[in-house]
This record gives C-alpha cells, sequence and structure tokens, in this order.
RNA sequence: GCCUUGGUGGUGUAGGGGCUAUCAUGCAGGCCUGUCGAGCCUGCGACUCGGGUUCAAAUCCCGGCCAAGGCGCCA
C-alpha cells in the first residue's frame, strides 16, 4: 500500500538541509539509501539528486505507528518525510530530521539488480544494463552534472561571442561523403542515412550571412570499432565562423575548452570531489605541433610513422606521452583530410586543418574550409567524389560564399579529458555501441 | 572485422575431471537505543548454451551466444 501525493511538496534538497535550520521543519523526497534499524532506534538514510540525509527514528520520541510504519520500509522505496531539523554531533554531516509524518510513496523490488550504495562493485555491462539505478550513485551522476555544466558554459560563451544556436538536419539523403559508414533507414519510400555531422549544413550557413553558428547535436558513425573511445552516437559541438582562417579557429576553440574547465572547476568543486579529480585549468594558448614534427616525434620513439599516413593508435599513445594536456597537430598533409579543407596557400601538400588532442585522444578536428566553387569541385574528383551528388552542397558555393573556418569537438571525448574517464560510456547516459542497443 | 582472455547465487568473486561448490555483499527472519562499510544469530540463493571425450564434465575438447581488454576501421 502506498500514499499519494496529495499537497505535499519538497521544500529542500538534502544538502540544504543545514545546522541553521534547527527546530524548523522542513519536507523531503527522495530514496531510501539504507536502513540501519538498531531496535530501539532507526536510521533512515534518506537520498536525493543532492545528497544524503539521516532521518533517526528514537521510539521513544515518535508515535508508535510512525515507528511500525518506518520499521517496515526497504531499501530504494521513495519516500517523502515531514519533520524537525535537529542539530546533532553524532549525525553525519552534524544534522538529522526527526520525523513526524512520512508518506510512502513508492516501494521497490529486491533484490536490487546492482547495489546502488556502491559498495558491492559491477561491471560497466550490468551498470548499463540498469542505468536508472547505476545513475542513483554519486559518482555516476556526478559526471553528468560536469557534462551539463559544460554545454551550459559553451552556450554562454558563444552567445557572448555572437553566436547564433542552430540546427540541422539528422535524416539525410547523401551517402556519397565518403569515408565514414552511415546507418541507412527507411524514409517513405526511399533510402535515407542518419547523419554523421553536420559539416555540410553548418557551411552552407556560411552563404546565409548568419557569420557565427554552432550547434550541438548527435552524430551518428556505423563503424564497427569497438573500443573505450568510441560510440555509435556521439554527441558534437560543431562551430563554423565566415570571414575567419583556422588560425582563428583555433584561438576560440581553446578559449571555449579553457573557459568550459575554468567553470566546471568553480561550479563542480563538489562533483569533483567525489570523482576524486584534481582538475587543472589548462593554460592558454595550448602548444601546436606541425604534423611534420609529429612524424619526427613518433619515429624517435620506436614507431613507425610515414609521413602521409594519419596517427596510428601506437602513435597517438606516443604522442600522449610526450604532450601532457592539451595540444594541436596543424599542418596536415592535404592528401589525408576531407575534401572540403583549404590546402596551404603557401604549399597546397600541407592543409589549413588541425586537431585538438588531449594526450593521446583525439578531441576535436577543424579547418579553414574551401569557399571557391572551382577548388571544392577539383578537391571532390580527387578525392573520387561525384560533384554531381552534392549539387545542393555546391549551389552555396556559387552566390558568394565567404571565406571560414570551423571545427568539431566530440562532447563525450571532451567530458572524458576532464573528468579522466578511461571508457568513453562513462559518460553517456545511454551509451550506444556495436553491441548495445539498449536501454 | 581480427587477436587475447573470460562467462560460477541478484552483484562481485574462489575453485578447476568425482566437493555438501568458496568468500563477500545481498535477500528473508530474529536480537539490539547512536548507527554511519553497524554488529550478532538462523536461513535462502549459482556453475552461459549446444555437441563431444569419459565410468564420471561446472572443470577437458569443438561450436554458438555474451562480455572484458587490445588492434583495425573512424572524410
Amino acid at each position: 500500500m502506498t500514499d499519494s501525493l496529495e499537497n505535499w511538496r519538497r521544500t529542500h534538497y538534502s544538502n540544504e538541509v543545514k545546522k541553521e535550520l534547527k527546530g524548523e521543519k522542513v519536507l523531503l523526497m527522495g530514496w531510501i539509501h539504507e536502513m540501519r534499524d538498531l531496535g530501539g532506534i532507526i536510521f533512515v538514510l534518506l537520498r536525493d539528486r543532492d545528497g544524503i540525509i539521516q532521518i533517526t527514528v528514537p521510539s521513544k520520541k515518535v508515535s508508535p505507528e510512525l515507528f511500525e510504519e518506518i520499521k517496515k520500509l526497504k531499501k530504494e522505496a521513495v519516500i517523502a518525510v515531514k519533520g524537525d531539523v535537529q542539530e546533532s554531533p553524532k549525525a553525519p554531516n552534524g544534522v538529522e530530521i526527526i520525523p513526524e509524518e512520512i508518506k510512502l510513496l513508492n516501494e521497490s523490488e529486491l533484490p536490487l539488480p546492482l547495489d546502488t550504495t556502491g559498495n558491492t562493485h559491477a561491471e560497466i555491462d550490468t551498470r548499463l544494463d540498469s542505468r536508472f539505478l547505476d545513475l542513483r550513485k554519486f559518482d555516476v551522476s556526478a559526471i553528468f552534472k560536469i557534462k551539463s555544466r559544460i554545454f551550459h558554459s559553451i552556450r554562454k560563451f558563444l552567445n557572448e561571442r555572437g553566436y547564433i544556436e542552430i540546427n540541422t538536419p539528422k535524416l539525410v539523403a547523401s551517402a556519397t561523403e565518403g569515408g565514414t559508414e552511415l546507418f541507412p533507414i527507411t524514409y517513405f519510400e526511399r533510402e535515407a542515412f542518419l547523419g554523421q555531422s553536420p559539416q555540410l549544413y553548418k557551411q552552407m550557413m556560411m552563404a546565409s550571412g548568419f557569420d557565427k553558428v554552432f550547434e550541438i547535436a548527435p552524430i551518428f558513425r556505423a563503424e564497427e570499432h569497438d573500443t573505450l573511445r568510441h560510440l555509435n552516437e556521439a554527441t558534437s559541438i560543431d562551430l563554423e565562423t565566415a570571414f575567419t582562417d583556422h588560425e582563428d579557429s583555433m584561438k576560440i576553440l581553446e578559449e571555449l575548452i579553457h573557459r568550459a574547465i575554468q567553470d566546471v572547476a568553480d561550479e563542480c568543486k563538489e562533483e569533483l570531489e567525489t570523482l576524486g579529480v584534481d582538475l587543472k585549468v589548462p593554460e592558454i594558448p595550448f602548444p601546436r605541433v606541425d604534423y611534420d614534427e609529429v612524424v619526427e616525434i613518433v619515429n624517435s620513439k620506436g614507431v613507425l610513422m610515414r609521413y602521409g599516413e594519419d596517427l596510428s593508435r601506437a602513435a597517438e599513445k606516443v604522442m600522449g606521452e610526450v604532450m601532457d594536456g592539451y595540444y594541436f597537430i596543424t599542418g596536415w598533409p592535404t592528401a589525408i583530410k576531407p575534401f572540403y579543407v583549404m590546402p596551404g596557400f603557401e604549399n597546397p601538400e600541407k592543409s589549413c586543418a588541425f586537431d585538438l588532442m588531449y594526450r593521446d585522444l583525439e578531441i576535436s578536428s577543424g579547418a579553414m574550409r574551401i569557399h571557391s566553387y572551382d577548388l571544392l569541385v577539383q578537391q571532390m574528383k580527387e578525392k573520387g567524389l561525384n560533384p554531381a551528388s552534392f549539387e545542393r552542397y555546391l549551389q552555396a558555393f556559387k552566390y558568394g560564399m565567404p571565406p571560414h573556418s570551423g571545427w568539431g569537438v566530440g562532447a563525450e571525448r571532451l567530458t572524458m579529458s576532464v573528468i579522466g574517464a578511461k571508457n568513453i560510456r562513462e559518460t553517456v547516459l545511454f551509451p550506444r555501441d556495436r553491441r548495445r542497443l539498449t536501454p
């Protein structure tokens, strides 16, 4: 038998109940984290989003009916409690609630699929199967509070800089961009695909005169990768700016990362402490390493890397050991970058593309883009793509496309770099990977 | 997709041809008025699936499924 909510509403979160409130009545709502029944006195640990507070139930201070009602409560049941705040040096955090009235709002089945107190270790697979329970643990929810703060900080920063937040379609017709595999879907009587990147759309927006745009949205990649740093559905923070080159784009990127981490350091102290993370705000500008230097460094450490190759995993690891923190790799060969990347003005073999790395992890890649219609078509042909299938995109380059540059940041990888996560799945509520499609 | 390792109560594990299958946590019941990883007593609960070898398979072999880690792939 459960009670109805009626006119009961929460007055405080558990972490708002401080000594200064002693003697006051409060109404708290949450889950039963633990029950410690000592016979004549019961301690109920009530957990809500922001913390845990002790409800102390001495048999001599509450009615026998209430005492019996509380005695019967079980782990993870949802309750509401009205009571008095009492200061007590014996209570955790020095405060506890002496209950006056209680509502059992819902029960929980037992045993639980995983231990919400975190005393018994559970593997990631088990945790993700029951993710909502996993998220009841503070060391898990802290990650998402931090991720939320990162997004908030980025939106605030870009608004201050005059950027317009846009939304581009995730249902797309073309599979002809080349490169990554796309997820095919049925679009009425036609075939369509899930978008791998807003790249072409945000470039088209440069021809709209919006000048500065960004988008935070999912991207889908149908690669069969099965690693700790890949997802098949990820969140991309994409930005594009007209009348700028790649140097401008690197500058705003490092400023944005700096600001986001500063904000996390300032606003998420508790979460960082819960995670045991000693967050250092990186200094800007970030170091720039030319691709040519990368090849030298990697080879000097005994890992073979030929000029003109992308970084192998082993090469990334070498760079991760040599470079601490965030750094850019610049001067990429035009040959291994996408068709829309601007070749260098002095040496067209070297492009205006850059990657932002955090140790051995690629966080972002960006570039100055080609704004000349003829050059773009030429680059497409050189990469083996058919310009005809890009008609709607190419059209935007015919009627006054300004020079522009931009980048895309993997939000989950950025979060990993901030909290020091080893598995990207830790940074997504419900990850989609090679095997997992539920929950 | 490839390589390696693994799959034992709800969770996390020990064991590794014949065991009553180990331990912790959990769950159920009981005792206990200051717990905070509460404590104590009693009980409950498991060998991934299919085939093979063998007198005998949770254990060895083959295959499937699932997972962990690594790599490849990732304009």
